[in-house]
DNA sequence: AATTAACTTAGTGTTTTACTCGGTAATTAA
DNA sequence: TTAATTACCGAGTAAAACACTAAGTTAATT
């Protein structure tokens, strides 16, 4: 497992995807405005995306792209294997060095972790965390008095 | 958090250390050799792990790393946190755009979901990989049958 | 005094990031 | 039909991170 800012990127933009794309598409330059990415670096991502069949590009005016998949149906691992590459744990996969030696017990152990990090970013849905954020943003709301936040305009 | 290679270098090092320290202290070469990481590469990690009193060096012949505390008040995300360096999740922390709109909600989400996993690895423990990978030592040993694991030598 | 091994610093090739730029293809509105 | 819009595609690139080499210094053991 591998867990970057570029997965950070992915994710959020995804999360974008799953809040604005009720209605109808969310273009690129939406995304771009809202998270601070840069166009051309999200139309990569967005690549391996479409590949993995995170997402729906509709051209033209109007155009844009939909989620692929209802969001509970995609997990935030599916995000980050699809932008990030799954790399190879260990070196020693059925190489001459693993027969029960010392070498073979610890990346074992480390192969053990990263199924664990990766069935819990499995578990969680894009749907999930909206869902989460949704019930705390009454209190992010209600929170008015505190820090007055610099309304310096008039 | 972030998770790369590094942070697996890291983790599998202390693995080696929480295995092999138990008699007396263990040398980077050993754990070089065993790892198949670099010597000065391990120097580097060790520093900062040295730094945030993980481990403990002893200078001179027969020295070597212990671990900083006991295997089990040690976290996964302890040793990744020290390596890895923490990453500045979002770039509007009380920047003038949070003020509930769309890209600040995105990034609380994220900020949740970045919780979620450090929380996650703060509950995992040296000691706790160790004592599941021993469980499994023995189904591992026992499953000699099986793929026959492509003894083509001869 | 010689050896060991931790510690330190500088430098280096490679890969990954995150981006710019230039274009093509498909769809819509005029 | 033409122009605008947006997805789609590829090359190139500066900066950072990665993983390593090299060449030392310091502290401990023999």
């Amino acid at each position: 497992m591998r867990l970057s800012t570029k997965g950070r990127y992915a994710v959020t933009a995804m999360l974008d995807l799953a809040l604005n794309g009720q209605e109808g598409p969310v273009t690129l330059s939406d995304i771009s405005e809202n998270q601070g990415i840069s166009l051309s670096y999200l139309e990569q991502l967005f690549a391996a995306l479409r590949a993995r069949k995170l997402v729906r590009g509709v051209r033209g005016p109007g155009g844009g792209y939909f989620l692929g998949r209802p969001a509970d149906e995609i997990s935030i691992a599916d995000i980050i294997c699809a932008v990030d590459e799954w790399v190879e744990f260990t070196r020693c996969r059925g190489k001459e060095d693993c027969r029960g030696g010392q070498r073979c017990l610890t990346h074992s152990l480390w192969d053990d972790l990263s199924r664990q990090i990766y069935d819990f970013l499995t578990d969680i849905t894009l749907a999930d965390l909206v869902a989460r954020g949704l019930e705390k943003e009454q209190t992010c709301h209600s929170r008015k008095d505190s820090a007055t936040l610099e309304t310096r305009a008039a």
